[in-house]
DNA sequence: GTTTGTTTCAAACGACCGTTTGAAAACTAA
DNA sequence: TTAGTTTTCAAACGGTCGTTTGAAACAAAC
């Protein structure tokens, strides 16, 4: 046992350039030459800590999905009474909040941005070898929230409930991805650093979408399988 | 000029490959030696046809984004009353509905599955290259939707307006990407075959959100640039 | 048949990829 | 200092990438 500070500095050197550079290209476009040079660390440094480009991308979910997730079950348990918009925003605003950690000195490279537009952007890519690593990472926290959100709508879990949750994580992934596009498109009105009004906004719509009445079933067409 | 179909049926056969392989690897992770092997035709033929790969990539989109965001306008028009809930369906349904166009033989590599998933897939990944180009696609029909959502509801265009959109689309994108994870979640009681009932699901909870209050204006906090 | 223009094809180009290697360097413990 | 371990590093490996090239195959016009 050597209690060193080289190895952890260029593994955190490493996880955060990959941090960005996942952000902004995806996992295969992110290449681990321009990936170590962007970190000052040699190529085969990657190798050495994290055995590959698979287990880098996974150490770096890693290191944000287990707080994220933590921080919504405390959120979730701290409920006294919780009604759906509430369950909701436990949900949705710890990885909105952890956009925006730094109000002194917000701008558009600050690590919070970096790390939520990778989250977005990994959250729908799912490169084949992190399926089974994300589901069982999402599996009880999804569970325990579809439980929560029945019952705060005195309802039985359906799949009206699973897809609303599902629903709620693509609006949130999107945004968290492609928070710049509604800036532009809305020409100024959304402005996605005012994280307060961007949680109040989600929350506010999912909240409603969750609660609507669940569509009457159609005499189903085709059902397969 | 030369009336020939050897030209025409390898474009075409490119095209279908290319849309196969983009909706399941994504841009950077499809490569056009895998995709000319898929599609029974000579490497050289992309760069001949479609000028490389990014040109390709346009294409593929070109080829259905158009017809889709038509038959968006003409659900709108065609609306005598439009409620919120009938023009959330002109928006959501024909990209869903472009999914199971063959009822009679839906099996996961249909057309529309592969479309469907190309069409999610890009909406979220976004290469820099393609940026101009969706937005040029989108920018008349999401106006011309968000004036049709706001008269409906009798409201001003807002923030919270171009947010609602933004949240709409993506939770579309994210089901058209990620319909199995959905399905393996909840342990087969969502089935995203069923794009009736999915088209219902999302229509009611898209419906219920955009309807909801507007979140009251906090106090900002920061306010960036 | 010859000519002209279009489309296909095999081969190669240079560049970049993720990974491996073996030695040098840095550090700890004795 | 010495021995042993951990970490870095430059170099190279085998492959795949997107693109280019020049000749062959093809269709139509003359």
């Amino acid at each position: 046992m050597v209690s060193d500070t080289r190895a952890a500095d260029t593994r955190d050197q490493i996880l955060d350039a990959a941090e960005a550079m996942l952000a902004e290209h995806g996992y295969a476009g992110t290449s681990l030459r321009q990936l170590t040079a962007r970190a000052n660390v040699n190529l085969a440094a990657v190798n050495y800590h994290f055995g590959g480009k698979e287990g880098l991308a996974k150490a770096v979910l890693e290191r944000r999905i287990g707080p994220i997730n933590r921080e919504r079950m405390a959120r979730l348990d701290a409920l006294e009474r919780p009604d759906v918009a509430a369950v909701v925003r436990a949900f949705v605003e710890p990885p909105l909040r952890a956009a925006a950690p730094d109000t002194a000195n917000p701008d558009d490279d600050s690590p919070g941005h970096r790390m939520c537009r990778m989250f977005g952007r990994i959250l729908v890519e799912q490169p084949p070898f992190l399926r089974a690593f994300l589901a069982t990472q999402f599996r009880t926290v999804a569970r325990r929230f579809v439980e929560a959100l029945t019952k705060s709508l005195r309802r039985q879990p359906s799949a009206t409930t699973w897809w609303r949750l599902h629903f709620i994580v693509g609006a949130m992934a999107h945004t968290l991805q492609n928070a710049s596009t509604v800036e532009r498109m809305s020409e100024g009105l959304c402005n996605p650093s005012d994280v307060d009004a961007l949680v109040d906004e989600l929350v506010a719509f999912a909240a409603a979408g969750f609660a609507a009445k669940a569509p009457r079933r159609r005499r189903s067409g085709v059902t397969r399988r």
